[in-house]
DNA sequence: ATCATTTGACCGCG
DNA sequence: CGCGGTCAAATGAT
């Protein structure tokens, strides 16, 4: 099967999304440059390309070759509420950060060791009676199991459902030796996936169903546990967060997570840990626009490229992405477009903002 | 029939 | 060369 390519080329997938989405996002743009469209929707269609061209750059700066291509990529998105210096004033090819970022990209393969990594002890209680450690609130997908040197029991690997998702984090499991109640989960990649509960019974823990059963609507199947998920994990441990430069989805439920291990091989990226600032914890009264644009794991899917044609994920990046991890004015979602003068033939519909009303595919 | 898991083989890295 | 990660065919579950 080919869920689990190689992450750095799947991350490398994602950043090949990003691009061409700007690239379709502009295309839109300069579409719609004669049309009647207020300047304010004009103004949504740049943000989605600035924040495009951010997660490029922030994908670039994760995953990529840090040494070569930091000093150009940080250096742009290092400045807290300039964004658009990335792409800012026109420049040569030669200075501008974009070029030499893909560039060098292109020059120098990722380094799998460069890829975000961090880990976890969770306590999956004995009355549980788990075999498996306790759902994160991800889809994951064993695609390996191998005895360790050393290990009295074996470590699976699991990945997420990156062919469907684009989503490009790894998961290793393994249970503790001297307490097999607890799992060592290491993590590796960003997702890039939301953290969605699955209708399906899930594959690697059996509690997931009991998550599953109490929620009728296809809203409900994930919000509840998403906000669960926001605001256990950030309330988890701030001094972690502060101390390691935090903001991970550390989804801490039930079980107990005893402990968090950041291994900041990737600390320098702002875009990315501004994703999942504290100051972002939904608050019940507003949750669902929260949600939708501070996920902490953006939907990062782009179907192809379809002239004219958005997928609803597409779209729902461009929201997400143009309200997340920026400092940009936010975007509510909740307006009419009409008042924005978005011309019929603009290709959003109600749907592609409200993804979470739509299953996944399978 | 479809999808997820298992498991042995293969491959890259140290 | 050994270890660990990933692949992919076989197997199991639904």
């Amino acid at each position: 099967m080919e869920f689990n390519g190689d992450s750095s080329s799947c991350e490398q997938g994602s950043l090949v999304r990003e691009l061409i989405k700007g690239m379709e996002l502009t295309r839109q743009l300069k579409a719609h440059m004669g049309l009647e469209v207020s300047d304010e929707a004009k103004g949504i269609l740049v943000e989605g390309i600035l924040s495009s061209y951010e997660k490029a750059l922030s994908l670039l700066n994760l995953g990529g070759s840090m040494e070569q291509s930091q000093q150009h990529v940080v250096a742009s998105t290092n400045v807290p509420g300039s964004p658009i210096s990335v792409i800012g004033s026109p420049k040569s090819e030669d200075q501008n950060p974009v070029f030499n970022a893909l560039q060098e990209a292109m020059d120098f393969p990722r380094n799998r060791k460069m890829m975000t990594t961090w880990t976890e002890q969770v306590n999956a209680s004995s009355e549980d009676g788990l075999e498996a450690p306790p759902d994160d609130g991800y889809s994951w997908r064993k695609y390996g199991q191998k005895d360790i040197l050393g290990a009295k029991y074996p470590r699976s690997a699991l990945c997420t459902y990156r062919n469907l998702q684009g989503c490009c984090a790894n998961k290793q499991v393994q249970r503790n030796d001297e307490d097999p109640s607890v799992f060592d989960i290491t993590y590796k990649g960003r997702h890039t996936c939301t953290p969605v509960q699955r209708s399906k019974s899930a594959p690697t823990s059996p509690e997931k169903h009991e998550e599953n059963k109490h929620h009728d609507h296809p809203m409900m199947q994930q919000q509840p546990n998403v906000l669960l998920n926001f605001q256990r994990g950030l309330s988890v441990d701030i001094q972690n967060v502060e101390s390691k430069g935090a903001g991970y989805p550390l989804s801490t439920r039930e079980y107990g997570y005893e402990n968090h291990t950041f291994t900041p091989s990737i600390m320098n990226d702002n875009n990315f840990f501004s994703n999942y600032s504290p100051s972002f914890i939904p608050s019940p009264a507003n949750s669902t626009s929260n949600y939708f644009s501070r996920s902490p794991c953006n939907v990062s899917t782009f179907g192809g490229v379809h002239s004219g044609q958005h997928s609803e994920s597409d779209i729902a990046e461009m929201i997400s992405a143009a309200t997340s991890g920026t400092n940009y004015p936010i975007i509510g979602i909740d307006f009419p477009l009409e008042q924005l003068g978005i011309n019929p033939s603009f290709p959003f519909d109600n749907q592609v903002f409200f993804p979470s009303f739509s299953q996944p595919k399978e």
